[in-house]
DNA sequence: AAATTTACTAAACATTGTTTAGTTTGTCAA
DNA sequence: TTGACAAACTAAACAATGTTTAGTAAATTT
């Protein structure tokens, strides 16, 4: 009866586990297929049924694993989120205020321009309109926000900024950033190819100065 | 023989004319309608149909003048340009070259948070997916850019600005201000309604510093 | 008055997201 | 192993969309 017993549980196990697994893997494919058709050709060109043919699947199907069209947009916006927030904790190890700082900005440009349609979703379509009925559900992005204004708070607090408030500098400087990779996502046609690098470079070196602008004033040149 | 041909000509005039009016009569409807459709409920909530019962048309109706859903929104797009480049085009009597090329960076912020809507045509959504055929769509768009450019240059030649690189320069400039407006546009919930104004402020106030920081510098308070 | 052009529309088409109702397959107690 | 039950999947249909076609009625020209 013991082992009647054990099997059974074991078996139940195994067979949930598999379970699981089959939907997380389910759910990826589901996934996977609907950021390819977005890379192609934009939030237009992604549908149900294109996902589905993709996955070899009936549309009905990806309504098994996912309510509508937004939630899978919404999931996508998510694991943008975790890879983005990931990326800007690496700058943390940095001790100087001003250097992490700086770093901090150059880790989010490159995020953007490594990460075009991650960032497209996480901060400019408003294709998939938010579901911001669970704040837990945009936590990542408030964590990335909290982590900017904890390190401008270190600069301010080693006598960087002109300005004291937190909160405006840190707006100001997610604006610059932001600014800088949506208009190059968005119309970086505008732009020669070969002038990218150096605009870049050109606008992380401001960013630089913009924050060290009271040191830099006390040094006088 | 006199008599006869002039009327021919004064008649066909007038009927010429009346049809050029109710033309354009008839597109300024059809892009009212979408525009209090767009700004109702988003792109989305767009659609030919509810323009048609909006004027009172068919929806086949809606095809005779403007060739597809596309068109409609690159018109509004650039009924916008040419409303944002006039006025900007208003700081240009300004004398000034710092006082100048700051109140254009205002002019833009009121402009984007003013014209929400058409801010968002213009700058943000990618949905009417640019015609770039014919350059001189662009064109009013290119002007602001040009003007912009000018102006930086003015500041740049009176000796302000670290960096002389005109381009890099305006380039940033424009995405600080592009990056204030779209943030506050987009992920405006995120920030209390009270603090917005002061944000805006601080952030426009960090504008004046990058702009006026070789000065600031040499005065060493 | 006849011919022609213009302005308009009803109806249809293909494509979309999504639901329903049902089938097939897998799981498990007996 | 078998019969009941649940899980996984799908064909077919639905309503809404952008757009086209083929045609009508009115305005204009000849």
């Amino acid at each position: 009866m013991f082992s009647k017993f054990t099997t059974l549980i074991i078996k139940n196990m195994g067979i949930q586990e598999r379970k699981v697994r089959n939907r997380k893997e389910m759910e990826k494919h589901v996934l996977d297929a609907a950021m390819k058709l977005y890379l192609k050709e934009g939030y237009k060109n992604v549908t149900i049924r294109k996902i589905a043919k993709t996955i070899e699947y009936s549309p009905a199907t990806i309504y098994l694993y996912f309510k509508d069209k937004e939630e899978i947009f919404f999931t996508l916006q998510k694991l943008g989120f975790k890879k983005f927030y990931t990326e800007q904790l690496s700058v943390q190890t940095i001790k100087d205020p001003v250097k992490r700082l700086i770093a901090h900005g150059e880790v989010y440009v490159k995020f953007a321009l490594e990460n075009k349609e991650y960032y497209d979703l996480m901060f400019i379509t408003s294709e998939p309109v938010f579901m911001f009925k669970d704040r837990k559900d945009w936590d990542t992005g408030v964590n990335s926000y909290d982590l900017l204004k904890q390190n401008v708070k270190s600069c301010i607090d080693a006598g960087f900024f002109k300005s004291k408030d937190v909160e405006t500098t840190a707006f100001a400087l997610w604006s610059f950033v932001h600014g800088v990779s949506s208009l190059l996502i968005k119309r970086g046609f505008m732009i020669p190819d070969e002038f990218k690098k150096h605009i870049v470079k050109g606008s992380l070196e401001i960013l630089g100065q913009i924050i060290n602008s009271k040191q830099q004033i006390t040094i006088n040149k």
